[in-house]
DNA sequence: GAAGTCCAAGAAATCGATTTCGTCAAGAGT
DNA sequence: ACTCTTGACGAAATCGATTTCTTGGACTTC
């Protein structure tokens, strides 16, 4: 690998000019064709790390999401990484598995390596974002928020809750249970209590065992409405608060020996790779993309300087028609 | 962020000794002491940016995968960053979209940021490795492979055609078209040919029309099963070369109101998220975690100076009997 | 024509670690 | 008692860029 050092002697001229001319700072017409002549016969690429160690930041965004086998973090990771491209900023891309240590791992490595800002989902309440905050560098949560005052963007999830119970309603189901997420979320706390608003208003209450806790995995939904159907009187309709235990509970539906079609399910959340007719599921399309745009946008833009007050920035979710078939799914 | 001088003056020893006390070299109890108390007092991290300016290399590895909203990429990448946690290292994930641009850039980058070593699964033949090879960074292909003398990891695409296509023989088939990825893919080649293999073996031989290619994703083999759905003799089970054209297939049958339980399908890998009875699809269960864990722990090795000749590890997938339902999927 | 302004471009400092080199002292060997 | 190792550790060089600081010449301006 070339260095500045070598293209200057190449060019002879000075590093110092080198580098102006790869920083686009005033250099004579002559002695910047010198220089692009000797870099490109060198095959010079400025050396990232010597440039960081000076400039002392990144052109690296770090994107921290809890799960990356959920297309709906994978798909907000798109959006994330769509957005910078433009921008030509990288994205690293960190698993936490709703794991605190792992999370407050990344977040140290964010900050040792300099990295530009971090887009986060964080896997608690109790993220430590003091470190990077101090550090000057900007953070955007994003799907989920956090305590420390940081941009984010979130959807309506009460409203996606609500949406999805009144489209059971509708479609004539009484006796809805809900399968939600771990207790302390606050994504699947909102929907829940946006399923509790419905069942409460419409006069059908909440039955006794009808809310069920469970992972946000396809395991998590399996287990869940496996129990709800051991109960005297199951349900006859399920809301589930997110994508995947939306799939565990149809696998437990069809283990069970009941037509996914004779029972009525709603999700918070896309469902991935659907081969059922797209009418057996209600389902809130969740802007995932969109969210992960959003963030980048935001967050490049404290990057870039903007210092408005904190923003909050709520998307909303809507059930929307079936996607036609054979479309990519998310 | 402290410096190590900071902590140094504090401590009242040269920067040295801080370095040697954090790279575990010979310093007496004493000063160890003296050097941990202070830079715990001062919330001391090594800046990696000046670590790897001066080390030439840093605990990063770059995975570069075709399609990160495949699961069977995002299993792989798991068993990546699995891997390399164990060994201290982290993952930088990029997603290239079999785009030879993207997938040049993502080197070009992995060069500049001196990387330790870089696992892609090549989205062309003209992949340019070139630069990263002749700066003496190992390089691990993964499911694909690539003209360049690089370790690779794959599977035995051929075997696994063969397999897919046996069971739906087995079933009783007959009539059994393929859906095949894009011509110049290596692994669907591979995979294709295990299945024409097949049908001339057992005599059927190749129906005019039977074979499809499309791209690798959901609507690819949606509009690969319309097609063959047209035909005057349609077939009467179909091979897809991967998961997601299996479940376009899958889709497109349920739109032209043909219950996937008569018909055969087949596919090579396992059908992400997957919410009908599992002996409706013969999934041909790719190893995809180990794959990734396979490919980091070779690149982990050469890192660490391993000289041994190429090696090309192959990995044999089955038909594995389903998997419980509940289970995650992958 | 002298003084002031501006600008291209080189010399040298800087970012924060690691590593070579050299020094000094304590312990080993004869 | 005197050389020879050996080991801890400080001083200074180094990695490769960016960014002052300076300088010398061209250009204005009165």
């Amino acid at each position: 690998m070339a260095t500045i050092y070598e293209v200057a002697a190449l060019a002879g001229v000075s590093p110092a000019t080198v580098s102006r001319v790869f920083n686009g700072l005033t250099v004579s017409e002559e002695k910047q064709r010198l220089v692009r002549d000797a870099a490109a016969s060198l095959g010079f690429t400025p050396n990232k790390t010597a440039r960081r160690l000076r400039k002392q930041s990144s052109e690296i965004i770090a994107l921290l999401i809890p799960d990356i086998e959920n297309p709906f973090y994978t798909a907000l990771a798109r959006g994330v990484e769509d957005r910078a491209q433009e921008s030509d900023f990288s994205v690293v891309l960190c698993n936490t598995d709703d794991n605190p240590a792992k999370e407050l791992r990344y977040l140290q490595i964010a900050a040792s390596e300099q990295m530009a800002g971090v887009i986060l989902s964080p896997a608690s309440d109790e993220v430590d974002l003091g470190a990077i905050v101090s550090l000057g560098r900007p953070v955007v949560a994003v799907d989920r928020t956090t305590p420390y005052p940081v941009d984010a963007v979130k959807i309506d999830n009460r409203a996606a809750g609500v949406a999805a119970t009144t489209a059971l309603f509708d479609a004539g189901y009484r006796r809805i249970a809900c399968i939600a997420g771990p207790a302390g979320i606050e994504t699947t706390e909102d929907r829940f209590l946006g399923w509790r608003q419905v069942v409460t208003a419409r006069g059908t209450g909440v039955h006794e065992g009808y809310l069920r806790h469970a992972n946000f995995r396809v395991d998590g939904g399996f287990a869940a409405m496996a129990a709800l159907l051991a109960l005297e009187t199951p349900p006859d309709a399920v809301v589930t608060t997110n994508n995947l235990m939306a799939i565990g509970a149809l696998q437990a539906l069809i283990q069970a020996g009941i037509s996914p079609e004779k029972f009525g399910i709603a999700a918070v959340g896309e469902l991935p790779f659907m081969t059922l007719p797209p009418e057996t599921v209600v389902q809130v399309r969740l802007p995932a993309r969109h969210l992960g745009r959003t963030a980048a946008t935001m967050l490049l833009d404290r990057i870039n300087g903007d210092t408005q007050p904190l923003r909050t920035v709520v998307l909303r979710a809507d059930v929307s028609p079936p996607m036609p078939p054979g479309k990519a799914s998310l």
